[in-house]
RNA sequence: GGCGUUAUGGUGUAACUGGUUAACACGUCGCCCUCUCAAGGCGAAGAGUUCGGGUUCGAGCCCCGAUAACGCUACCA
């Protein structure tokens, strides 16, 4: 019976696997706090795990905002990169070796074999596939390879990927512990690359070997990863290693309800804390999400005394006495900023007037952040007192320019927001620093036949709401990333409303 | 296209093991307070539980079938 079982076998260890490719993501927090609940509550441990596997989309700087994101909002983790502990390294890029050896292994016992095929090779494939209205997958051609092909290729210095070699027939079960089981067919799953050409693991492989040797008792993760739990059962399977219990969480949505992304929503835990979120405003609200905290009972609410609406306000304290994963409910919810925004409000409201003030000085009125500002101005103004008068965009958080200031006469509506639509995904790609930005808007300016002066009039008009400004580069660099894609974002949110709201209308109006 | 997951007002969630007029919060609207705006107080509208069948005295809760949304379908995680 499990009472004979050795105590460090029960012992519940959960973790969370966030990959430095960008700024820390709203997600990773929502997973992040499900993780520490579930592990605190049965006085487990809470790993953080650096899934730095991909090299051709890792962001340098990204390791740090996560860790420093991931403690502004109250989560504290047992063993990582940055606190040790018995179960290191913390960071895949250092396991690369682990990797290699378990990957041996299933070499060894015919569980994965070696596939030649480029990138390019597969790329074809796979639209030939589709082509024919096929699944796209890996035809396994490379599982046919002699054991002298295979040394031929390899003596010729040929790159390969080593695949999974999924059982051909049959299917694998696995219990979703908020859904019950779950079955695939083999036929549906892919034989997944383990180990890239340039010898890094893939995340399912990395994934289910570190869990194991981290001795992970509980994956709790984000719905996305169902399809590929199969991939996973079999790597286990594979090893002969007894599997974890899997939790899916529903996905964090959009307002259009498909998963929450940074074109529709500002994703980045960085955007938050610039724009003066509050940690445990974001961690309650986060909270919410999924369901999973009782409603108290209306005895409660009268024998405590509480207002009703106190029933959505709540602490980590709170959470780690009541929340439930039982209570769970799958519908992916919204990320719905305005409810959000309610509840920091009530958490602002709750603080002392020298909290409140502190809490300013700590973000948008910080001595840093001014330093910064005023560098801007001092040669712009004459009297201090005007200091306001240039800088209000870089202390407001709702700046939007009317047409007149942003729409020149002999230019379309539709040409300049299109425009302002592809500046998006450029300043998101760009490093934040002047030579990078100024190199990425005259790219996607001379792209459109745009003049440099033209571009910056666009950018600087959405980003100040005026024609003048400090300027527009270093403005953008004080003000932050984050908070200045979303400005864009912001802009073209209302501008395409309002494009769609004057359409309806139009009717009304007698049509030429 | 294939596979998987999900489905309660605009949004987040409730509704004890099927049992009276589907509850709470956000948002919206109105009123009160008020020099304004918030906050606060009071009130209202808004879903018959995706749809269609079935079981049952009785179904949001059980069964069957549709549909839709979402996810995955990479040498990304």
């Amino acid at each position: 019976m499990t009472t004979e079982a050795p105590l460090d076998e029960a012992q519940v260890r959960v973790r969370i696997a966030p990959s430095p490719t960008g700024d820390p993501h709203v997600g990773t927090a929502y997973i992040g706090l499900m993780n520490l609940v579930f592990a605190r509550q049965r006085a487990g441990k809470f790993v953080l795990r650096i899934e730095d596997t991909d090299q051709t989309r890792f962001v340098a700087a990204s390791e740090q905002m996560i860790f420093r994101s991931l403690r502004w909002i109250g989560l504290a983790w047992d063993e990582g990169p940055d606190v040790g502990g018995p179960y290191g390294p913390y960071r895949q890029s250092e396991r690369t070796e682990i990797y290699r050896r378990h990957v041996d292994l299933l070499l060894a016992n015919g569980w994965a074999y070696r596939a030649f095929e480029t990138p390019e090779e597969l790329e074809t494939m796979r639209r030939g596939q589709l082509a024919a209205k096929l699944p796209p997958r890996y035809n396994g051609a490379a599982r046919h390879l002699t054991p002298e092909q295979v040394e031929a290729n390899l003596a010729a210095g040929k790159p390969c990927t080593i695949r999974l070699k999924v059982p051909a027939e049959g299917s694998t079960t696995f219990r979703d512990e908020l859904r019950g089981d779950i079955t695939f067919d083999h036929a549906n799953v892919d034989d997944q690359v383990l180990l890239k050409s340039d010898g890094y693991p893939t995340y399912h492989l990395a994934n289910v070997v570190d869990d194991h040797l981290m001795r992970i008792s509980d994956v709790i993760r984000a719905e996305e990863w169902i399809s590929s739990t199969p991939k996973h059962i079999l790597l286990y399977q594979a090893f002969g290693w007894s599997r974890p219990r899997f939790w899916h969480m529903p996905l964090l949505r959009n307002l259009d309800k498909s998963k929450i992304s940074k074109r529709k929503n500002p994703v980045s835990l960085v955007y938050y804390q610039q724009a003066g979120f509050l940690p445990q405003a974001m961690l309650n609200f986060l909270g919410l999400m999924g369901g999973g905290m009782p409603q108290p009972t209306e005895q409660q609410i009268v024998s405590s005394g509480l207002n009703t609406k106190e029933a959505d306000i709540f602490s980590l304290t709170d959470m780690l006495a009541r929340y439930d994963f039982n209570r769970i409910s799958l519908g992916g919810p919204v990320f719905d900023l305005t409810k959000l925004k309610w509840l920091n409000g009530e958490y602002l409201r709750r603080l002392s007037p020298e909290q409140f003030f502190a809490a300013l000085r700590s973000t948008v009125l910080s001595d840093t952040y001014l330093a910064e500002i005023a560098a801007l101005i001092q040669t712009r103004i004459e009297t201090l007192g005007q200091f306001g008068d240039m800088t209000g965009f870089l202390l407001a958080d709702n700046v939007l320019p009317t047409p007149e200031i942003f729409l020149p006469k002999k230019r379309s509506l539709e040409d300049t927001l299109t425009f302002a639509a592809d500046m998006l995904p450029a300043l998101e790609a760009s490093a934040w620093e002047h030579d990078a930005l100024d190199a990425a808007l005259r790219a996607i300016g001379q792209e459109k036949n745009w003049s440099v002066k033209e571009t910056f009039m666009l950018l600087r008009a959405i980003l100040t709401g005026s024609t003048q400004s400090p300027p527009l580069l270093e403005s953008l660099i004080v003000f932050g990333k984050a908070r200045s894609i979303d400005r864009v974002r912001r802009f073209l949110a209302f501008e395409l409303d309002r494009l769609k709201r004057n359409a309806n209308a139009k009717p009304l109006v007698t049509s030429p």
